[in-house]
DNA sequence: GTGGTCTAGACCACA
DNA sequence: GTGGTCTAGACCACC
């Protein structure tokens, strides 16, 4: 599993490690049914704490996204995973948030949102 | 000028009304060298600290939407805040982990673009 | 009496004012016994407060600069005015914290300072 | 850490403390990547608050002085930080202004840089 | 009236 | 443990 974690980033560690696994599913490199690696292994492989990793992996097991199982944690085998309407609420707060500030400081959203979606396809096809 | 606070949300209190004010300017309710309340009118008229109103203007002012003059704060005179490249680059980065959940939660988000540049507008013709 | 006030800069007014004084008596556009305009009629030129006007003539009399006469202020008589201790301790203070700034952000007092000599003098000549 | 508080000084208590940390940087006893003291820590030796603390530690993190990292503030890596030209417009000022009283009240500021570099050398070589 | 500074104490998120 | 946020209340400088 390829993580990239910005130790210096503002972003909490344990939400970036969120944002890096469901990229991954996102991307088409782990698929439903698929297991994770062990709290452990991938706190040790990262250089992060137990617990932060732990905490990544209990926010996707809350989103649905993630599934615990005897033998850990594999990604859930129903798709797409419902999301509750408060949940989209926040998202949707927070894109309004982002829509201001490219109001305020002239961002070019619709050009940025191109640029991602070829990004979020990224390496899908050599998998 | 209208504020509304969201006492129970997890955003806080001063990020919420950062937001409010740019969406004022969004939105046409207030302009280049307007005034704006002071910290402690505010703060009274919404219900919380006064420090907590100051946090919000001095974010403002660091972005260079308010300018601070001797009697207050008002809106920069000076359009559009440039805004710094390592600001664009925090803003792409929660695009791109916005865009990430939508892909993962299934979330049209080109419907929502198109709510929210409706939302955006707001009442900006009848004032 | 030629005095430039910014309204917009983070020093007081009053500062401001004081040290407009002295840079007039530096460039010797003023001397000892010259009466300086009255409260009132400062106060309407500049464009400021009654008090802001009173405050500044007060700080230079305090410092020996000025002399309260029966007909208003003027400019003191005795020459150097005699300054305490802790005024010289304060002024030391102030320079040590300027050139700490200096060691850190790489800046070039020596140079600055060539620069500001030249500045003082003004138009000393052509009054 | 060797911090000199003046509680009786007019100068912001905050103030002071980020010039003692410039100070120790200028004199070679913190070097680029060092860590600092906790907020509460710092704040608990000295004896003030720790929004106090804080609040210094958020100015020299605006000024490029400081970087927040995961586990609290270092000085940072990339030196020397670049400073902008607002800033040293202000820094203009206030040497300008100190050079009037240094003319009105005959003050030789050559001799005070004198004894002013070697102050700022300090202990340098002890440490 | 305005903002600036400082204190004291509380609760929370993150690692 | 770390910093972030919020509150409540105080005193001061400036205009």
């Amino acid at each position: 599993m390829i993580i990239e974690i910005d130790m210096a980033s503002e972003t909490p560690i344990y939400t970036q490690l969120v944002y890096q696994i469901k990229l991954g599913i996102v991307r088409g490199r782990m698929h439903a049914g698929d297991s994770l690696p062990s709290v452990r292994s991938l706190a040790g492989d990262i250089g992060i704490n137990l617990h932060t990793v732990n905490k990544a992996y209990k926010v996707l097991v809350g989103e649905g996204v993630l599934t615990q199982v005897k033998k850990g944690y594999e990604i859930s085998r129903e798709t797409p995973p419902k999301i509750s309407e408060t949940y989209k609420e926040e998202f949707k707060e927070k894109l309004f948030d982002l829509m201001i500030d490219a109001n305020v400081f002239d961002i070019d959203v619709d050009m940025l949102l191109e640029e991602m979606k070829i990004k979020l396809k990224g390496d899908e096809q050599h998998d």
